[in-house]
DNA sequence: GACATTTATATTGCGCGATAAATTATCGAG
DNA sequence: CTCGATAATTTATCGCGCAATATAAATGTC
């Protein structure tokens, strides 16, 4: 007998992996007005909410390597967006810094979470619920992984 | 006065970006004993429902581009999973075809699906609501993005 | 029927993201 | 001071994802 195998539509993890990708489709074209992909931007969100982070930090803050934020980081301080400098008090550390040209760069993403809520077609409370049913389901999964 | 934007963990894209991060850690162990990447693996779970799709089919049934699935295909070619031919009726199409080696894969696929779901840590009924919700999101997500 | 235009399909070219593994450098405990 | 722990970078890989492009078929035009 043959068992059987789902289809991809079948299953939650590519329900979760298309979303990923249609929800990167929809903030494209408002974030090639600010010049940053969809990683970038959640690090640029990361420090308007509070500079001078370290990269420890903010790989923590977004579930990434270190090795995966360097590079962004790179790319940023390339763009004029961010410093990177070691912690005086600590050499291991290294700091980002917001560049004015970063700060400013603020005032032009403030209307993007509203372009998206009303993209989802969610109105906040549904919105709400589901992004914490979703976070739910990361924590089983990183549980899972270790 | 400063409006506010939100911190990364606020936002429903977020958890969606995060939570395919985590599906893809869970995945990866069990992939690497097939030779397979998560993409791969939706690939042939395609190819192991309807042999001899094309390029077109494939990718629409994964909501990718083309683009996407010719090297894709290539790849699991060069593994000897499967074949890429063109149609003699239409040249412009190239149909993928599962070697022998990729429908014996088959069977050391067949735990996989059972061994995610225990790692959402979601029964049965609850993983379908929740893939049916974030489904819609893409639908909703995929109007918007015309 | 021949030629141009539009539509459908797939591939090429390019850059970014993501990680694992190895390396460098610094800190803190004893 | 030494050694283990911590932090970030480098290295090395490489796959993915798409925009732009090329090719083939279908359709329209005269």
């Amino acid at each position: 007998m043959t068992e059987s195998l789902p289809r991809p539509a079948e299953l939650l993890c590519f329900s979760v992996y298309a979303a990923a990708h249609a929800m990167n489709r929809v903030y494209k074209p408002l974030l090639e007005r600010l010049g940053l992909t969809y990683p970038q931007y959640l690090v640029m969100l990361t420090l308007w909410d509070e500079d001078g982070q370290t990269v420890g930090q903010v790989s923590e803050r977004l579930f990434l390597e270190s090795s995966t934020i360097t590079p962004l980081l790179k790319r940023l301080e390339a763009a004029g967006l961010v410093t990177r400098e070691r912690d005086r008090t600590d050499e291991r550390v290294v700091r980002a810094r917001l560049t004015e040209a970063g700060r400013a760069l603020r005032e032009k993403a403030l209307d993007i979470p509203g372009c998206i809520l009303g993209a989802t077609g969610l109105d906040l409370p549904a919105a709400v619920r589901l992004r914490d049913e979703v976070d739910g389901l990361r924590k089983s999964l990183e549980r899972a992984a270790d």
